[in-house]
DNA sequence: AGGGACATGTAATTAGTTACATGATTGT
DNA sequence: ACAATCATGTAACTAATTACATGTCCCT
């Protein structure tokens, strides 16, 4: 989904400034499955503002520096419900933690504890933010999203402090597996 | 991870040419959480090659075009090792069903019941392909990487199975919800 | 005095993707 | 006859990121 879209779905949920567009990937639902950094998002907000998709406003602020607070018009609605009604190109998803792990057997045992227990932590920081927030309010589709990735995190949560000390027992006592060969090259 | 860094640790399970390369990252494990193409990967295996970090061989072939394998070196093995060394950064996902299932009220119910049905496919499918991997002679650690996964993917596949209809439903019915206001806009 | 939050914007760079170019063989 | 699989490679393009530029206020 390019930038555009992106900030047309912030702004869906309301009038917001480039600043606090950027806050919703860094701290707000959007920083679970997108993302976008400044150099984007403000040369997009200017040409969607040029293109009538939103309006513009530009707010004086006491002891903070100008604002301009950006807001979805009708034809900004239109374009976001056009964008979400084409079928969704399959995830990308890049994980050096999965690359690390997946070669394991390379790194020093402490490596590998440590590399498991930073991914417990975030895991257990990241479910504890999604805690906090109140689903009463929201809508559906939102509700669903939050309750999906709950699952996600918790399962991996679950999955590696119950099998954690094994797996590092394992990696002590040199492998009685069958060394490589070309058949389990690339198993699925 | 940069290109060259994954052909390094897709070279290190066996010698491959970079049309099998590919293949890794289209049907092998690597699939589930890295890509590249062709683009990136043949100029990658042209300076690894220039680097000393994979020795090619030409392999003529009958009734098929030429080959060109690679194979890891001493060399590269060690630079495998230095990139997995340092802590990884952040995993990176985007995903346009997560973003169109946000904003299911802007969307017709059947397109939603769509959007659903298709993920669970996706899931199932997945999860089927994986179980056919034969995890007795594979090493530790990608042995947690299949386990870690197929755990995300079934407890995916659950919750969006046990919601489903009863989403659908809600949907139907017009929101009782508290509409939108500020207070509720940036959740996480 | 130094860092972080607030606030906007541009320019340089990069790292990739997509499309093109070529061509045999096998299956439908 | 057409699509898919096998096989390598380049060139054009794009879409982003990173770094830079500027400035205030607040907290420690």
């Amino acid at each position: 989904m390019d930038v555009r879209t992106l900030c047309l779905g912030v702004l869906y949920q309301g009038e917001a400034s480039g600043y606090e567009i950027k806050k919703a990937f860094e701290e707000g639902a959007f920083s679970h499955f997108q993302d976008a950094s400044f150099g984007s998002i403000y040369p997009a907000l200017g040409r969607l503002s040029s293109e009538g998709l939103v309006d513009c406003t530009q707010m004086a602020q006491e002891k903070r520096p100008d604002k301009k607070v950006y807001k979805l018009t009708d034809k900004g609605n239109d374009a976001l419900i056009t964008s979400i009604l084409v079928p969704p190109s399959p995830d990308k998803y890049a994980s050096d933690f999965f690359f690390v792990l997946y070669f394991a057997e390379l790194l020093p045992i402490p490596q590998v504890a440590l590399l498991l227990d930073q991914r417990i932590t975030f895991y257990k920081n990241t479910i504890e933010r999604m805690s906090e927030c109140d689903l009463s309010t929201i809508p559906e589709g939102r509700q669903l999203c939050h309750g999906l990735g709950m699952t996600v995190y918790q399962s991996s949560l679950d999955y590696l402090e119950k099998h954690k000390d094994s797996f590092l027992n394992k990696l002590k006592i040199p492998s009685q597996n069958t060394p490589f060969t070309n058949s389990n090259r690339h198993a699925s």
